[in-house]
DNA sequence: CTAAACCCTGTAGTCGACTACAGAGTCAAG
DNA sequence: CTTGACTCTGTAGTCGACTACAGGGTTTAG
């Protein structure tokens, strides 16, 4: 298991060569080195890197947040107060979102339920009364 | 109060010029005629279909779905249940959004609790762990 | 009558996370 | 030794909802 070339990573990582490239270009991963002809060789030890993105997309962070985590992760003499900051942020954002999605379907809910369906016809509708303005 | 030239619709609904032109090429509004020069004239009724798209738009449709609504909305043999069955599609929508976010929330909310912030370097990090693999 | 303020079309840029080439060079298997 | 699979760089396209020009023509206030 020496070095690995773009293609195997993608293989291995269940990315493609592009998306990968394009980390490259965030500063998220980097090779090792490149070969004589420019080929990038990578460490394989960079699939774990790539896992942690994963896993801090599938919590919300964006690239670029995660940029930051990578940094902090590879400085032992960081704060994981800094860590702890950028998470609580992150869930400040999340509920907000929450919050606002919330409101939405309480008022489509309201909506829908007294829309009488296939037994009236748009002129009764109230959802699209209420989006003309009708109440209040 | 007769045509309104774009600029004072822009002004009256509350939008720039630039969305109405926008909205135009997506179908969602059109000038009622032009003028000799080719000015766009519409009639003020055009911004009660603002305000319908702009409420469309704070509960989560789409513009391109708001395009549907609009055009049941001028169809007055259309069935309601074209508007309720949108409306449900919506609310499911949001619904699977918001359980992804819960998810992220408490998954977030569960590494903050662990983690001592300013207390601790990012090497002690449970986030930073979790972030690594370190469990499961 | 002139200058400011308006309007037109058409094109391109923004954000984020990719995806998809084109055109060229390189490597590996048979 | 050839052919196919790989890699390189650089550029452009995708989605959605705008936003921002450039380079013209038009209208209106003073």
């Amino acid at each position: 298991m020496n070095p690995l070339t773009i293609g195997k990573l993608a293989k291995q990582a269940d990315l493609s060569v592009e998306t990968l490239r394009y980390y490259e270009r965030l500063g998220l991963i980097a090779p090792q080195q490149r070969s004589e002809a420019g080929y990038r060789l990578y460490r394989p030890d960079v699939i774990r890197r790539l896992r942690f993105i994963r896993r801090a997309q599938a919590l919300g962070f964006s690239l670029e947040e995660i940029a930051e985590l990578l940094a902090l992760s590879g400085n032992p003499a960081a704060s994981a107060g800094e860590v702890k900051a950028l998470t609580q942020a992150k869930i400040a954002d999340i509920e907000r979102r929450i919050r606002d999605l919330e409101r939405m379907r309480q008022a489509l809910d309201g909506l829908a339920e007294q829309c009488p369906g296939h037994r009236a016809t748009t002129v009764d509708c109230p959802i699209l009364g209420a989006l003309n303005g009708e109440d209040q």
